[in-house]
DNA sequence: TTGTAGGCGTTATCAA
DNA sequence: TTGATAACGCCTACAA
């Protein structure tokens, strides 16, 4: 016996069938199982029929790992998250994980918690589990530690770099249905909008959004005004910003919302001040639910369908790593603005005196 | 050279750093590195800094398979669930990554899709992967093929037996708050009740919820109807059904969703059917989210922590793998039932002729 | 305290 | 078309 099986699981041998037994069942040896099941190579059509038999009866699965170390493959795309908290990176999971699969990939998830120490660690992780491929669902923190991964082989896409410059990458997808939605607002007449934000968003993503807010109501004759809720956290502190923010010099008529995750406060907030909507003021998010649909009044949206990006993603990196012919033509829908009853005409100003 | 390698990935030897390579780097043998990486067996203060100064020069990353392999533990966790759409899984999944992590445990997600054929295939490329444990965020459809993992020596939880007949399972948590429910109702006078049901719950636990619903509103002389909407999955239809039953015989006074992906939508419904909350029907869901707080009136919801449960799931998983001393102390707070502007007196009996 | 060497389960080469 | 066999990268029993 040899010495180092001796202190291992004892019944680890008959816990998991390997190939010896397939090959021992089948009356063949390992390297004909091995053909028949990985499909390369010849074999008789004999030979397969004892193998699959075999297999079948021991119910036995090849182990990924010894495939992997002698492969150099591991099957295995990571996908970088910024936040699992967040509804929205949902639909991008579930694309990747049903593409993935499809092709025999599986997908390891990796939760960044927003944090670049965690990133670190967690692309560590990756890298140690030597994925074939890294797809973030958005920008890292950090791009050296990306390269890392990228200088030693491994198949990488994120949102920026991922169709850069054409009309599939997300922040053009975006940015034609934000400037709609600020011509929409102009069209209404109204002239003073807030964006509310909180730093969940991504760093990098939320200052452009703001500067092409900015920049697009500007160009219309709307004066827009950022206001940043980071280290408002409780319901009651959202509702005294909103109230000190409806009663000053700038009083908005129009609420626009980050994220939607940050809506409903907002929404609580403006229905505990009786803010009516859209009649004393407008509202608008980004992102988009049946819930967002449902409430009354129906709020208005800018949303992307993630889990297309997340296809399209998924389906170059499967291409990169030879599992598919051709990549699939993206065929994303373009983020749209949605205009539903949430923003209307602002209030005439004598209306809007009488709020205060 | 071994003819082996001539026709792998060429760069291969220089893209990942391996032990050799440490060694050689250290000045001393592979052993020694593996002893001071794995922090098991002895290694004198000048070896161990020479070999963390080497490893951290390259840039090491040990092998996972490689290691898995020779240790016969892969220190991957699989999470299995049974819809990824559902973001009622999210904090869920959330969980279990963030304490998985935590003791150096990968998390794998596979989505059966609600298919048992998918969850065949999932289970067995999980058992292909020989993760270590598994954990199932819903009941599985087939509990055979879950247990050949169990026989594989793969350690498995899942939300039924998991603290089975204590006051921490699932079941028992979400029985008080919907019998509390119930008696909520009671109290305000209703006698009709309607619950709303559509196939994406679970088919095990939703007959469950009916029966136990059913038979807490007769012991407490309400009268409960269960309605499927399987087949109305548009807008139109669910508020063709929805007008149907309250203008029917039944006419109950208080509408009950399922779930938290039905609810918008019945809202809507009843928005659009003018039916007023609570005035002329409650409302009340399963499934809580910032989103039914912020609705107008606010949702009166039974929602049980699920991130808890996930959390002490994992605890117990992590436990019996001997990543952890003891097993966590279950502090899982009891699923509640919260009545909020949504559920309200039923409207007498003369009004709710003039709906009609 | 250190190095040598064997083997984990699989695939790929090569000779038959 | 088949089987014997040498690796893949790592860990660990054992000898030094």
């Amino acid at each position: 016996m040899p010495p180092s099986t001796r202190h291992r699981r004892p019944l680890a041998s008959t816990l998991q069938v390997d190939i010896k037994q397939v090959a021992h069942e089948a009356g063949v040896s390992t390297a004909t199982v091995s053909r028949v099941l990985s499909g390369r190579g010849p074999a008789s059509d004999d030979a397969r029929r004892q193998v699959l038999d075999a297999a079948n009866r021991l119910d036995y699965q090849p182990s990924a790992f010894a495939r992997s170390l002698r492969t150099d493959r591991s099957m295995i795309i990571g996908v970088l998250v910024p936040n699992l908290a967040n509804p929205v990176f949902l639909p991008f999971l579930r694309a990747v994980e049903h593409l993935a699969q499809r092709h025999g990939y599986a997908v390891l998830v990796a939760d960044t918690q927003r944090s670049a120490e965690v990133e670190r660690l967690q692309l560590n992780r990756l890298r140690a589990q030597r994925v074939d491929a890294l797809i973030m669902a958005d920008t890292p923190q950090d791009r050296a530690h990306v390269r890392r991964l990228a200088d030693a082989g491994v198949v990488v896409v994120d949102p920026d770099t991922f169709a850069e410059g054409t009309r599939w990458s997300v922040s053009t997808l975006e940015a034609d249905a934000t400037r709609e939605a600020c011509r929409h607002l102009a069209g209404l007449g109204h002239r003073r909008v807030a964006y509310l934000t909180r730093g969940a968003m991504s760093r990098r993503r939320s200052p452009d959004r703001w500067r092409l807010i900015n920049a697009t109501c500007r160009s219309l004759g709307i004066e827009a005004v950022q206001v940043r809720l980071d280290r408002h956290r409780t319901a009651g502190a959202v509702a005294a910003v909103l109230e000190d923010l409806l009663g000053s010099d700038l009083s908005p008529t129009t609420v626009w919302s980050n994220s939607h995750l940050l809506a409903p406060e907002i929404l609580r907030a403006m229905a505990d001040g009786a803010v009516d909507i859209p009649g004393h003021c407008s509202f608008l998010t980004f992102g988009d639910s049946p819930w967002a649909a449902a409430y009354r009044p129906s709020i208005s949206v800018i949303t992307s369908d993630l889990a297309a990006v997340a296809e399209a993603m998924t389906a170059s990196v499967l291409h990169r790593l030879g599992a598919t012919e051709a990549p699939e033509p993206p065929d994303i829908e373009p983020a749209v603005f949605l205009a539903r009853q949430s923003t209307g005409p602002p209030p005439p100003e004598p209306a809007r005196e009488s709020i205060r």
